[in-house]
DNA sequence: CAAGGGTGTGACGCGTTTGTGACTGGTTTT
DNA sequence: AAAACCAGTCACAAACGCGTCACACCCTTG
């Protein structure tokens, strides 16, 4: 079995040493402006923290990616707010997925062990996770609380743009244009249905309903 | 190409425009208590430190978003530390965003020319605070001290007009014309049903009364 | 080519929203 | 003091918006 090497910007790392039983399976390096302090080989699992003087956060980003030593680590990006924004910028830094955080100890290691467990491979893979919604973009699979949602693919385009821009009503033309549907164009009433189709699904997950509707003017996810 | 036009309540500016090589694309304006000095056209970036000498950077903020001339504005609140408490408080007071400070140059222009790659997607005031009141504009939401208040799409846009214009009275054909009622003609007396109903929607999330009756005028949004 | 699942659409029915007239109690004017 | 005026509230009917269903048309797969 592989070694992980997690890296990270804040002080969880001691705290993570004391948590895990079997350290031989992991190691643990705090992450500073200079990049790792120790090389290693083997699977490299980053968590940035948004929140850092000079949102260094993304710089910190770009670093890891540029730097031989890490530019195949996986890097999660950890906002404390959750801001659109926000996310794309960590997305288009380079990072590989995020978290809303605060991060907590269980949620380091229950990415880390899902991953290993699936036995992904290097390629990056894109995931969200928002409450209790879990967006897998390379698997192209959601989840409730690691329950499997099965999703048509527009049910998918659909969650994946809805979550996207959470706590932001989202009137009816904003998901077509979203879900890059154009010709012919569609009638603003099918969305109706796709998100009726969509909560069908998350309700067979045995998920909640985080799909608010707007009256006369759209939807909204709801965080939290 | 539109010209961004970048306020600074620090002495930055100075020092940003030797720094930025196409002037013509910025330009700097010194943020003082009064506002903006100079009447500007296009996007607008407020860049508010969290400590001023004159008032505080909250202070700012509020009257940035009350200020017509720079309602649209986008701003980026300072903090000299990171304290979570404050960052939820810059964005209630009508941040759109935030840095962790010192503000350098290069942290400055990498979010304006963010907010310029993104294109259109500029939306005018996402979130404004009036005393106790607070909406949401994104989420469409209105809250009395962190508590939603339900509101339907008529009371959401009625007394999103009413805060809009805080401190003048409206008369029921200001109020008709503002939420866009023109067919068919609406009796004027109905605008007290309005009121009626969203004074019970606010009351009903343990709210005082901010609409106070003008006798054969009209009502006032009471900002106190 | 047949079978099967995914997707858009029109139609139906239900619950919610909303404008209005009527009534009431209070205030100003005559 | 009476009359006129004005705003708050209620009940109700009509309009509206949304959820849902069945069906037809894909487009893929065997």
């Amino acid at each position: 079995m592989d070694v992980v090497n997690i890296f990270l910007t804040s002080e969880l790392g001691e705290s993570l040493e004391d948590f895990v039983h079997d350290q031989r399976r992991f190691t643990f390096d705090r992450l500073g402006a200079e990049g790792p302090r120790r090389l290693v080989e083997g699977p490299m699992w980053a968590f940035v923290d948004w929140v850092m003087p000079e949102l260094a956060g993304l710089e910190m980003c770009r670093r890891l990616r540029a730097d031989a030593r890490t530019a195949d680590a996986h890097v999660t990006m950890v906002l404390e707010e959750d801001d659109p924004e926000d996310r794309r910028r960590a997305l288009r830094a380079g990072a590989d997925d995020y978290v809303i955080g605060p991060l907590t100890r269980t949620a380091v290691l229950d990415r880390v062990l899902a991953l290993q467990s699936r036995g992904v491979e290097r390629q990056p893979t894109r995931r969200f996770e928002l409450g209790a919604l879990t967006i897998d973009m390379a698997a192209l699979q959601a989840r409730w609380n690691e329950q499997p949602i099965v999703l048509r693919p527009n049910e998918f385009r659909l969650l994946r743009f809805l979550a996207e821009n959470p706590n932001r009503v989202l009137t009816r033309e904003d998901l077509i244009n979203g879900l890059g549907k154009r010709e012919p164009p569609i009638d603003e009433r099918t969305v109706d249905v796709w998100i009726g189709r969509l909560r069908r699904a998350i309700k067979a997950a045995g998920g909640g309903n985080p799909l608010r509707t707007v009256r006369s003017l759209g939807y909204v996810f709801d965080l939290s």
